[in-house]
DNA sequence: CCAGGGGTCCTTTTT
DNA sequence: GGACCCCTGG
């Protein structure tokens, strides 16, 4: 329980005063590896040590389930078994925790579905149909993103219509289509409630209605937490910062950490104005700047100073450190993105093996996820360990999305979106006329399509078509009753051995209920990704009975009564919490030694020995997207600042790299180097041109790296 | 009315 | 590697 202090060190006593002791409004400015998320672990560790608070009664926000996750780590270390209590969690959980207990109000079923941008673009579509738009230029991507944009600003339909109404005409077409997508917008919502179902923007705007309409809610939040801290408040959104003023409520003990230049997800919403004018926000805040860096070299450092400098409107700071100088940073020049990735590997293969270090210092950093393929392929050819963070999330994978859809079409009895989806996959005879012929009558006859399927008869449809559906809903009707089942003894029987009773459910349903495995039967791949579904599942399920109060006592084969407050596994909940945290593959997680391949974006707020920052191209950083669509503000000052918090994940070494050429969609194109290095200092670069081609001393030197390596693992 | 094949387009960043 | 569209045959 000895905590390090070397980081409150650095503060002069006021600076500590206020991290630490301070009631009222604190914003905590920190550069890039100054230790911010730290500061907010002190402030945690310290009100539950001098009893100012109880831990129950703090509540810390982040962004990302990781991040959460992190930081109750590095609570408990700090504080004990009294930080079990602290309420760690992200947004977006926090909304569902809200809406679980007071949702009602709002008439939102106590078991709710959450909608991904996959279904959303499902329930736009639903609701496209619907209001007849047949435009050829409906883009149903941009009017989500539209969509989303006001919802993050808590525009509801209405205003959106009048807001779009009021936008001076430009006299092209472009006018109707913002009328269009304001239109769309309020059919959109409609189907999301009649399917029972919220996005993830209503995650958080629905807990703020919630808050500003009912007195009662907002009292019961305000006696729940007595202090509450937010991390990466760059971050934040409109809504955000709403949610921020009502949990902080009149006590206004709100702590929040971060840093404009890291604000990097304009793109969804977050507005760094909150953090630039928090001051205005809560008047009489007191205000820390932290420009101390404990991670990086003075020549990244210097690096990354001269980019940020590049950006207008920002609260001026230069990062200062006390670590060596460290070695230049190399630019090197490829012929093209293979050519780029087997350099890559190469580097990494020699380093590792001349400096002694693990696979896991190293870290390939990219703008777009397409870049990483390459740099998957020539790490997999090297023999090279590697692991891919984030990417094509595993809810993206079809096969996955398929088995959610079953799921989610037993446990939520009016999930219109989710049935769609798999009524006729596996195919069972539902097709496209069918489906759209029950989606009109449902209309006509005031009910909804989940209710309709239940109800049509042979002159609906076509006979054949009739007993197909009702096959169908039999099928359902099934699997609801097996779940029941399955619930029931997972309520009262702790995990044992063998697979949990949802999970073993689940693995039925796809299994025989549904044909659904047997309809991927060919591609090895998608089973074994139905099963890890499978098994997140019952990973839930097991952590539902470890987080129980009483859970030594409990043993296996023997009923046992639940204790207050603790609820059993539901597969409702278990979809939630699938939905909001898509937790990586179980066993190879952080001590797997492994070079780490990310986005930019997914790096922020880690650090890594050496960085690799590959594609430094226009078209890539910055990326072609924003520089076309450049709206009002900077887009560009984002990518700017991509660049920065990419610069800023490395401690000891930075390894920047482009190419000549790079291919677009099948065709090779000359591309042109990225504007931001003419920004970096020359005399801390090193200019390299490369090949990938290992010359026979290095090759010498990577046969005796493999056979190093193959000794460890048999005495390991 | 349904299933399956083949062609075409595109692909920022994430909870 | 997808998602989507159109075409053909049953």
């Amino acid at each position: 329980m000895r905590s390090d202090q070397s980081h409150l060190r650095g503060l002069n006593p006021e600076q500590r005063q206020a991290v630490l002791h301070t009631d009222g409004p604190v914003l905590v400015l920190a550069g890039a590896g100054s230790g911010k998320t730290k500061m907010l672990v002190h402030r945690i560790s310290h009100l539950i040590r001098s009893g100012k608070a109880e831990p129950r009664q703090i509540l810390a926000v982040t962004f990302t389930n990781k991040a959460a996750r992190e930081m109750r780590e590095r609570v408990a270390a700090f504080a004990g078994d009294a930080a079990a209590d602290v309420v760690i969690s992200t947004f977006h959980s926090l909304g569902v925790r809200i809406l679980r207990e007071h949702g009602e109000a709002l008439g939102l079923p106590r078991r709710f579905a959450i909608y991904d941008t996959r279904d959303q673009l499902g329930a736009l579509k639903t609701a496209a149909a619907e209001v007849h738009i047949d435009d050829d230029r409906f883009d149903p991507h941009r009017v989500l993103r539209r969509i989303s944009d006001w919802k993050t600003r808590g525009v509801t339909p209405s205003a959106a219509r009048r807001e779009v109404m009021a936008e001076p005409t430009r006299g092209d077409r472009s006018d109707d289509y913002a009328v269009l997508s304001a239109d769309a917008y309020g059919k959109y919502q409609e189907v999301l409630r009649a399917c029972g179902a919220v996005d993830f923007d209503d995650l958080l705007l629905l807990p703020v209605r919630l808050l500003e309409e009912d007195e009662e809610v907002r009292r019961a939040v305000w006696k729940r937490w007595r202090y509450v801290m937010i991390d990466e408040y760059q971050d934040t959104n409109g809504v955000q910062l709403d949610l921020a003023r009502h949990l902080a409520g009149g006590r206004r003990n709100l702590c929040v950490v971060g840093d404009d230049d890291q604000s990097i997800y304009a793109f969804r919403g977050a507005d760094v104005r909150n953090i630039l004018e928090f001051e205005r926000h809560f008047p009489g805040a007191e205000v820390i700047q932290l420009v101390q860096n404990y991670r990086s070299t003075k020549r990244i450092l210097a690096a990354a100073n001269a980019i940020i400098r590049g950006n207008p409107h920002r609260h001026e700071k230069t990062l200062r450190t006390d670590n060596p100088i460290g070695p230049p940073i190399d630019l090197y020049e490829h012929e093209d993105e293979v050519a780029e990735a087997e350099t890559v590997a190469k580097e990494i293969g020699l380093r590792r093996y001349r400096h002694g270090t693990r696979w896991s210092d190293y870290a390939v950093l990219y703008r777009t996820n397409a870049q990483g393929r390459v740099l998957e392929e020539a790490l997999r050819e090297k023999g090279t360990p590697y692991r891919v963070v984030g990417g094509t999330g595993f809810f993206d994978r079809k096969e996955i999305a398929d088995g959610v859809a079953y799921l989610r079409a037993v446990a939520h009895p009016d999930d219109e979106i989710a049935v769609r989806r798999i009524i006729n996959f596996p195919t069972r005879g539902i097709g496209r006329t069918t489906v759209m012929r029950v989606a009109e009558l449902a209309r006509s006859r005031r009910t909804g399509f989940c209710r309709m399927l239940t109800q049509v008869g042979d002159d609906d449809v076509g006979a054949a078509q009739a007993r197909a559906i009702a096959a169908f809903q039999a099928l359902l009707d099934r699997a609801r009753r097996q779940l029941r089942k399955a619930e029931e003894h997972t309520a009262t029987h702790p995990p044992g051995s063998k697979l949990t009773p949802i999970a073993e459910w689940a693995l039925e349903l796809f299994r025989n209920g549904s044909g659904l495995i047997d309809a991927v039967a060919d591609d090895e791949h998608r089973v074994h990704n139905l099963k890890d579904l499978v098994g997140a599942i019952a990973r839930y399920e097991r952590k539902r009975w470890a987080d129980r109060p009483d859970a030594e006592q409990a043993y296996e084969g023997r009923p046992v009564l639940a204790p207050e407050g603790w609820e059993p596994p539901t597969l409702h909940d278990a979809l939630a919490r699938l939905a909001l945290d898509q937790e990586e593959d179980d066993e190879e997680d952080d001590d797997t030694d492994a070079v780490v391949l990310m986005t930019l974006h997914s790096a922020k707020g880690l650090e890594f020995d050496e960085v690799f920052l590959v594609g430094l191209e226009e078209g890539i950083l910055p990326h072609s997207r924003s520089i076309d669509e450049a709206p009002a503000g900077d887009p560009l000052a984002e990518e700017r600042r991509l660049l920065y918090v990419g610069l800023t994940r490395a401690r000891t070494r930075v390894t920047l790299s482009r190419c000549l050429t790079r291919k677009r969609g099948g065709e090779a194109v000359e591309t042109l180097p990225s504007r931001y290095l003419d920004d970096l200092p020359d005399e801390h670069v090193n200019l390299k041109s490369a090949d990938a081609i290992l010359t026979p001393e290095e090759s010498a030197e990577l046969r005796q790296n493999f056979f190093k390596d193959m000794k460890e693992m048999l005495e390991g």
